[in-house]
RNA sequence: GCCGCGGUGGCGGAACUGGUAGACGCGUAGGUCUCAAAAACCUAUGGGGGCAACUCCAUGAGAGUUCGAGUCUCUCCCGCGGCACCA
């Protein structure tokens, strides 16, 4: 009888599958643990390789805290909506909806192959109606609070994909699905009021369990900075100019002042002899993308207008220009340019010959300056507050002109508010219905959900308009309100809308009357470990945790974050240490992996690979070696039941047999301690070494006791629970599943060992080593070590100048 | 440019609060079994020197702190990820 995966995985995913073990009951005695995986997104070609190993780690975390007495939410769905299924829909002109069914089909069948826990009559999917109706309750709540509002803004277009797309979804000036450069078009757009939140969402990160580098991306991701609103006051004009600094000490180096191209000002202030200049350049830049603009980095372009502002602070009258180096979304749309210590500044005053005046020294004394000094110091040339440090400056030039009314403290935040409306079919419909009389004029809750209809063509209308648009009868409608003509929105949802709240469905994934019971909520919120991919740091993760808070303040959650501990699984790499793509020809196909050597095998080589977090190449060969241990773990178990009791008789084998258990017996303890803590610390490969040395050092002995066993097997059950299963029901005769058993426990006295090694060190090198028990003395330790035959003769003659001692561990002579 | 992470054998990777560098696995070599091969198992395996005990070198490069540095500090090189005219 070998080890033959392909006999075994089929029959225990059955068995538990009508058991329904996995099945979490709402409320329980036991402790509650949220084990959540961020959902897929189920394409057409399945789940690839990557996939398992972010579903293994949680599937083990899962496993391993229902042995520990955990009550276990463990729960999977579909993220749904958006372009891939749509897209393929257009092509083979089969309804999106048919897609996703066959699709979610084949992604269940792959994840039961996989052998994962999950509790399936919580099964949620994005796009079924009975779901989207909360998010789009969600959205009207947001409206009610003025959290969903419309508004004209220039957007970032993919001309491919025919639609808006928001700031978390371009990357380097190009669409984040199909890489097309985006373009910037002005439209009507839903917005979400994310802003209204950036100071929650900042603060709040404090208090979470994530891996440092997402919260350091949404922190940047945020952007707060900290400084002053300046007014100017346009000379000759009634106009002001407002402006956000961060640096008011400098305010008497601003020699000039520049308007993004699109400020409103820019046309009012404008002199008669520069309008046909200024409007050619506002013309030039409107045509260009931000990826355009930014690219031309090195080489500033502007032009003047002709009118003059006064600087507050010294009354001094300093030119106003115009360049498209300053952006309309950012602060005022406006600065005050101080070229001496801004590097923009200092290029655009060099190429248009603009003064320079220092006003910041790092000593205080005057400088001649070739490029600009960023760097605080002390004021000069800057009137009464020359000779203050920057700081101190800050703060008193703002509080001097507050007076006045021409400054305030200020916080800014680079987040810009969410662009939520996409011109697609495949999303959920926005419930809004536009009145000709009325305005916006939001569905009501009986009303809801807003089923998307069918339409015959799925195409993009590119116009700006979504295909919804051309069904007539669902568009047109009368107003509910005054019962004039009315028209219904027909921009959808993005893609992420329906996973800003997914986890809180699984709770209750059925309730009609809300979106999730208040008690139920109490009871399984927050999320104990959420893992995923780190590339929705600045997407999902901080969509959902909007959401959230949205949620708290209206009452229906309890808890102000939804995840409290998150993780990463890094990606996993072709053999040739490339990302896996078709073009490349390197993507390695879990199907196939598994009708090979085993849902086990696949499932822990994934996990021994490498640190979780890490990017780690596929090797075709190394996953032998997992299956390799599985078969020996499968010997071992088969060859102990076989083995005849009776013992030795001689007493020196028995004297050697009960050193020999003494030693298994502290390598048992120690890797119950070794895995229990790699699993809660999620360093699955280590635990897994730690494993294999366990059952080498069983191999290495005559016998193997039942306790030994069994408790390799437990341990090992939340990593491989088919073969674990088996070897456990069927060669141990339980009667029971190992997963339905008590993780082991382990005694930390068991865990040390009475003797040690201790390194013996000559002037921080190692010369021997010698066997002490634990606890050795200072005395004692010098007393063997000096009686070492290669310390001796390389001390002789001298004295020890000075002897470190570390107990327990080593001691170094230095002569 | 800014922020973050990393660089350890032929390869993936271990190494607790500074204390035996290379756990575990792959690969390779030799062996057992076999007519043979595969599988499986056993042994060896960072590099140099030595019959050996042993010894020298070695964690991207260079310096520093320390009795002792893969681990701490500084400078530099390389790779990856994020942001990018954010005032």
């Amino acid at each position: 009888m070998r080890y033959n995966p392909r006999k075994i995985e089929k029959k225990w995913q059955n068995h538990w599958r009508r058991k329904g073990f996995y099945k979490s009951v709402d409320f329980s005695k036991k402790p509650k643990r949220y084990v959540l995986d961020m959902f897929p997104y189920p394409s057409g070609e399945g789940l690839h390789i990557g996939h398992p190993e972010g579903y293994t780690a949680s599937d083990i975390f899962s496993r391993y805290s229902r042995m520990n007495g955990y009550n276990v939410l463990h729960p999977m769905g579909w993220d749904a909506f958006g372009l891939p299924a749509e897209n393929y829909a257009i092509q083979t002109k089969t309804h999106p909806r048919l897609v996703v069914e066959k699709n979610v089909k084949r992604f269940r069948k792959q994840f039961e192959m996989f052998g994962f826990d999950y509790d399936w009559s919580r099964e949620v999917n994005t796009t079924d109606p009975e779901y989207y109706k909360w998010t789009q309750w969600i959205f009207l709540k947001m409206y009610e609070k003025n959290l969903s509002y419309e508004a004209i803004i220039p957007i970032n277009w993919c001309p491919q994909c025919k639609t808006g797309l928001a700031n978390e979804e371009v990357n380097e000036g190009k669409c984040d699905r199909c890489h097309t450069q985006v373009v910037k078009k002005e439209m009507k757009q839903w917005m979400l009021a994310i802003t209204k939140y950036a100071e929650r969402l900042l603060k709040d990160l404090e208090q979470l369990d994530w891996p440092e580098k997402i919260k350091i991306m949404q922190r940047n991701w945020i952007g707060r900075s900290v400084g002053s609103t300046v007014t100017f006051q346009v000379s000759g004009h009634r106009s002001q100019i407002a402006v956000f600094t961060t640096r008011p000490d400098t305010l008497f180096g601003a020699t000039y002042m520049v308007l993004a191209p699109e400020h409103e000002l820019v046309k009012k202030i404008a002199f008669k002899e520069h309008k046909k200049e200024v409007g050619a350049y506002v013309k030039a830049a409107k045509r260009k993308s931000d990826l355009e603009r930014a690219e031309l980095t090195k080489e500033k372009s502007g032009v003047f207008t002709g009118a003059h502002a006064v600087n507050p602070v010294s009354g001094q009258k300093i030119p106003i220009w115009i360049s498209d180096y300053v952006l309309i979304s950012y602060g005022t749309g406006a600065i005050m340019a101080v070229p001496a210590h801004d590097e923009r500044d200092f290029e655009f005053a060099k190429t248009f010959n603009l003064p320079i005046i220092e006003v910041i020294s790092p000593d205080g004394k005057k400088h001649k300056l070739k490029e600009a000094y960023t760097n605080e110091g002390i004021l000069v040339n800057s009137g009464e507050f020359s000779g203050l440090y920057s700081e101190d400056a800050k703060m008193r030039i703002t509080e001097s002109l507050s007076k006045k009314k021409f400054a305030k403290k200020t916080i800014q935040y680079k987040l810009r508010d969410w662009v939520f409306s996409r011109q697609r079919y495949w999303g959920e419909p926005i419930p809004i219905i536009k009145c000709e009389q009325c305005g916006n004029v939001p569905l009501e809750e009986k009303d809801l959900p807003l089923k998307l209809p069918d339409v015959k063509n799925y195409e993009p209308t590119g116009t700006g308009e979504s295909p919804l648009a051309a069904i007539k009868d669902w568009v047109n409608i009368e107003c509910p309100k005054c019962k004039g003509k009315a028209k219904r929105e027909t921009n959808t949802m993005p893609q992420w809308a329906g996973s800003c709240w997914y986890y809180l469905r699984y709770i209750d994934p059925k309730n009609k009357k809300a979106l999730v019971d208040k008690k139920k909520e109490k009871y399984w919120m927050r999320v104990d470990l959420y893992q995923g991919g780190a590339e929705h740091a600045v997407l999902h993760l901080l969509y959902a945790r909007f959401w959230h808070k949205f949620l708290y303040d209206s009452g229906v959650v309890s808890t102000k974050e939804p995840f409290a501990k998150l993780r990463n699984q890094g990606l996993i790499l072709g053999p040739d240490g490339q990302k896996m793509s078709k073009s490349r020809g390197n993507i390695v196909n879990p199907d196939e992996v598994v009708a090979a050597c085993g849902a086990d095998t696949l499932r822990m080589y994934e996990m021994f690979m490498g640190p979780l977090e890490d990017d780690k190449p596929w090797d075709t060969k190394g996953i032998v070696g997992i299956y390799r241990f599985l078969g020996r773990v499968w010997s071992l178990v088969h060859k102990s039941e076989i083995r005849n009791p009776k013992s030795e008789t001689n007493s020196k084998s028995k004297n050697q047999n009960s050193k020999q258990n003494e030693e298994i017996e502290r390598l048992r303890h120690k890797t119950i301690k070794k895995v229990t803590e790699d699993i809660e610390g999620s360093r699955f490969n280590t635990a897994i070494s730690a494993m294999m040395e366990y059952s080498n050092g069983m191999q290495e002995q005559k016998h193997t006791s039942q306790k030994d066993l069994e408790t390799l097997l437990l341990l090992l059950a939340p990593f491989a629970p088919h073969i674990t299963e088996e070897l456990w029901q069927e060669t141990l005769k339980k009667k029971t599943s190992v997963h339905l058993e008590s993780w082991p426990s382990y005694d930390s006295k068991l865990v040390a060992e009475d003797t040690f090694e201790l390194i013996v060190q000559i002037n921080g090198k190692m010369r021997a080593a010698v066997k002490l028990p634990v606890g050795a003395d200072e005395e004692e330790a010098t007393r063997s070590a000096l009686s070492q035959p290669n310390v001796k003769s390389r001390i002789t003659g001298q004295k020890p100048k000075r002897i470190v001692f570390v107990k327990n561990r080593l001691i170094n002579i230095v002569v």
